[in-house]
DNA sequence: GGACGATAGACGTTTCAACAAGCGTCGTCT
DNA sequence: AGACGACGCTTGTTGAAACGTCTATCGTCC
């Protein structure tokens, strides 16, 4: 097959730059989770359940209650029970029921998540740059402001995630 | 830059720059995801089968064997077969064997299918308004761009999501 | 033209996410 | 104090994703 000459012009693979937005923002975030999800894979963790150890890491030594960890976490989990079971299965976080209400779980991370966090925090680092580090920091400073900017409305205004600036 | 200048307010959320960006990333693709999936759930649709049926969709009325459409697809998936089972149960797509090579399964969307499509489009052009309709057109393409940019190193140089500018 | 490797999908199995219903616990109202 | 409703989590079940393995088909080489 000879080459084809005069491309027709770019076809419209988007209906509306909403549209294009939105795939490129799709597309993007799955690409580099790729990444993610090579290095934790290697430790038998999802990038969900590492997120959930880092929350746990900052409340440490305190603990906090199985539902409120399902709320700070980046993407929703609707059945923070039987994550944290696995990740309880594996020593890597300890739950109790306080006497004071005994409805609430209050979790938190054990020395053996902490351990396993540690180890891994260098190649956390290292693959969060192969992910962007051919970026300028200017380059993702405008990057974190579009993205905020764009899930600005869809964020409650109390929340972890608004935008405060 | 200098070294920081009075910064004591923030508590630094993130490791680096690159982790911060990654996770804006995850997060925004998350919310956005969310204004997604509501739309397409009430038609028993995933987003990526909406994405399959809106290639089928273009190769109309040619077809594409299964695997050429699993590449194609923004978010990789390495079980197409089962996919297809549900969408061709639903008949919205056909699958046909050549007898030219029988090993090849050539895949095309149905009348069916194209009528979802087109009662679709209404909702889904409004979906994405919804998302990202708040955001200038300036800052959209600038938003595509850095995705574009972000991605870039991680996309295969001839494939149908590298960047040709 | 038969053996061989490569190709394209199908399929079995395991694991995980999502939804819904259920159960113990607590606060409150009368 | 007892009833009632809200809360916080657990559990059952269903459906889909991920992974490896298997089958059929094709091209090629001798």
């Amino acid at each position: 097959m000879t080459t084809a000459p005069p491309r027709p012009a770019r076809k419209p693979r988007f209906d509306s730059l909403y549209q294009e937005a939105y795939l490129n923002l799709w597309r993007t975030y799955d690409r580099l989770k790729v990444v993610e999800d090579e290095l934790f894979v290697r430790f038998d963790l999802s990038a969900q359940q590492y997120n959930a150890l880092r929350l746990l890491e900052a409340a440490h030594p305190g603990t906090m209650p199985t539902l409120a960890l399902g709320t700070k976490l980046i993407s929703r989990a609707p059945d923070m029970t039987r994550m944290l079971d696995r990740l309880e299965e594996r020593k890597l976080v300890h739950r109790e029921r306080k006497p004071e209400n005994r409805r609430v779980v209050e979790v938190g991370i054990s020395p053996t998540g902490l351990a396993l966090l540690d180890e891994l925090s260098g190649l956390v680092r290292e693959g969060h740059k192969r992910q962007l580090g051919h970026l300028s920091s200017r380059e993702l400073k405008q990057l974190v402001e579009l993205l905020q900017a764009a899930r600005d409305p869809h964020e409650e205004p109390g929340g972890r995630w608004h935008r405060t600036k």
